[in-house]
DNA sequence: GCAGGATGGTTGCACCGTCAACTACTTTCC
DNA sequence: GGAAAGTAGTTGACGGTGCAACCATCCTGC
């Protein structure tokens, strides 16, 4: 995928984007490329299967994983890469469907937890094979374990490395102290 | 790996997705979670330093590799992978930041086509350095040359099985229907 | 050349998520 | 103990995106 970039009969010194078409770049193309592509089709797909957006579905999958299946607002936050308003907006919309309580948090009383209720168990549960079935369908099918593992690995090391940089701090002086 | 969707039952505290944490899973939420933060972190320096997004970012670099600059506004949909209303949108504000044109097309008059202004090669040229740093600094410096080559391969054919595709309705035609 | 259906693009509306401001509580430090 | 600073979560205002409806134009078959 370099079909970027060349036309530059304007380009003066420097072509403003040459490097895109780089191999490198084809790799972040790729990522980007595919998960618009891959998320819009199983979100799409389990929507109409059963009524969750894919970042619910995450939501529920984190709390059924938690210990007594509840966890604090921001560790959910954290967990589904979003911000505090964005959790606290879709335990709401997870409340009004009856798979998720929020309780107080007796060790904290500014904290909030969002426990799983057994009709968020079975959504969880009615989701999971489409979900699942999509993942593999549109993911696993056409990557190779060995291809898998390399993204796992890799990829994971970015989040890590994301989950601690600033944003840009101590670089450039960028935004947010 | 065993079995992977049959989910049955959810005994005691065992949690009913367990599949969820194989492998392959793995795999899928790494990528995930990486797409998550990357973008996050990288739309928000690109704004703070140029006040444009990534996908106007992204829509500009369309443009400008482009013949004669300019694409029909739902290629460029395509291109962002965007609905034809976000299309639409995105570059009306790239037409009130003066950086795209609307024109007509001279072979369709439904069609209209976006075309890059002078004022939007400066805006690309200027956003271009501090994109690909946040690329680099955030995912090319934090994996291997070999990496990166294995998930431009995948992931460009996961976007290829997606792209052809249709939503749910051919399972069983594969990507090439 | 015209009716009827396909296609390109925009608009109305609703939804989701963010940021900034706010409340309520906790922690720190004197 | 109490003021100041920090943290957890919610709310209001707002922006971006998709879907469905819509208009304009193109294409097909007669």
């Amino acid at each position: 995928m370099s079909s970027v970039v060349e036309t530059g009969q304007q380009a003066g010194p420097t072509s403003p984007v040459a490097e895109l078409a780089t191999d490198e770049m084809a790799a972040w193309r790729a990522f980007l490329h595919a998960h618009a592509r891959l998320v819009r089709r199983l979100d799409d797909e389990l929507q109409a299967a059963t009524g969750l957006s894919l970042a619910e579905y995450d939501a529920l999958v984190q709390l059924v994983g938690a210990p007594d299946r509840r966890l604090r607002m921001s560790v959910l936050a954290e967990r589904v890469v979003l911000s505090r308003s964005g959790i606290t907006r879709l335990v709401d919309r997870l409340v009004a469907g009856g798979m998720v309580e929020r309780t107080a948090c007796t060790s904290d009383a500014r904290g909030a937890e969002a426990a799983l209720t057994p009709i968020g168990v079975d959504a969880l549960r009615g989701a999971t094979g489409t979900h699942l079935g999509g993942v593999r369908r549109y993911f696993l099918n056409t990557t190779t374990a060995g291809e898998q593992t390399v993204i796992a690995q890799a990829l994971d090391r970015v989040s890590e490395g994301l989950g601690r940089t600033q944003p840009t701090a101590d670089l450039c002086a960028g935004p947010k102290g």
